[in-house]
DNA sequence: GTAGATCGTAAGCATCCGTAGATGATATGT
DNA sequence: ACATATCATCTACGGATGCTTACGATCTAC
């Protein structure tokens, strides 16, 4: 075999990552796509409900059913934009900011540990690489 | 931001390499698992379908209608195991083995075209840890 | 102020998924 | 011989996906 295929390998590492992120969200009551959303919603700063959407790669009608949830939980807070009352502008709420943090420390420490057997110099140039990669437009 | 999520930048990467092996494996009339399956299906000898389906992650019900469609293409060929006849033996045909040759072509010009950007020494290492994590078993 | 566009929401639809049960052919253990 | 198990297949289910349409509230253009 010439050289293992990328949609392979990529799918493999996939599953295991997201097997091993499972029991920390579980934990923390989230769902893959609530994480996803309170990320982004850190990352950005008062984005709409159709840019989050957007930014998540996530349908917004299948965006409302995590904001709901994620509203019942306290994490997260709707209020409409002051300058245009059609928009929703959503915010992590202090115990969001929390879980989400809490999340993210659980999840990076599982990381350094799945990429721990790497050599060192391959695992900067990896991480290197993903990153580039990621940010591929076509 | 410390580090960027290995899943959010994996499943960004995963995206993008699958649009752009859409349009290959429609030009052969494959659908992404009927790929899958004959990929598996180069690389394995003789396997029978509970095989198959194994080493492919596929659901064993799901893969008989991929075989279904791949044997009316005339890319597989399933024959009773002599040596067990409840089990079927899948194979694949000179015309299999050409559709998935030339499919294996473009999707690699399309790959080594994805990574031409990275720095060569990089490209290496991403190459050479992606392979490696995709073989941690937990 | 009226027409058209935009935003969040709800509801419907087609597709895919894995599971479970039943069936017929076959193999194995006693 | 008989009971049990396995394999491929089919059917039906519940769940999740994204896409489409409709609707009320609201903004913007003219």
């Amino acid at each position: 075999m010439d050289r293992p295929e990328l949609g392979f390998l990529l799918s493999r590492l996939m599953r295991e990552v997201m097997a091993r992120e499972k029991p920390i969200l579980d934990a923390a009551g989230l769902e893959m796509w609530d994480y996803a959303v309170l990320s982004a919603l850190a990352d950005s700063d008062a984005p709409t409900q159709a840019q989050l959407a957007a930014t998540t790669g996530r349908d917004k009608t299948r965006l409302i059913g995590n904001l709901d949830r994620l509203e019942a939980q306290g994490m997260v807070a709707r209020e409409p934009d002051p300058a245009d009352r059609r928009n929703r502008i959503v915010s992590l709420t202090p115990a969001g900011s929390r879980v989400l943090r809490s999340c993210r420390d659980a999840i990076g420490t599982m990381e350094t540990e799945l990429l721990a057997d790497l050599d060192p110099a391959d695992r900067a140039a990896f991480e290197r690489a993903l990153t580039a990669l990621a940010n591929t437009e076509r």
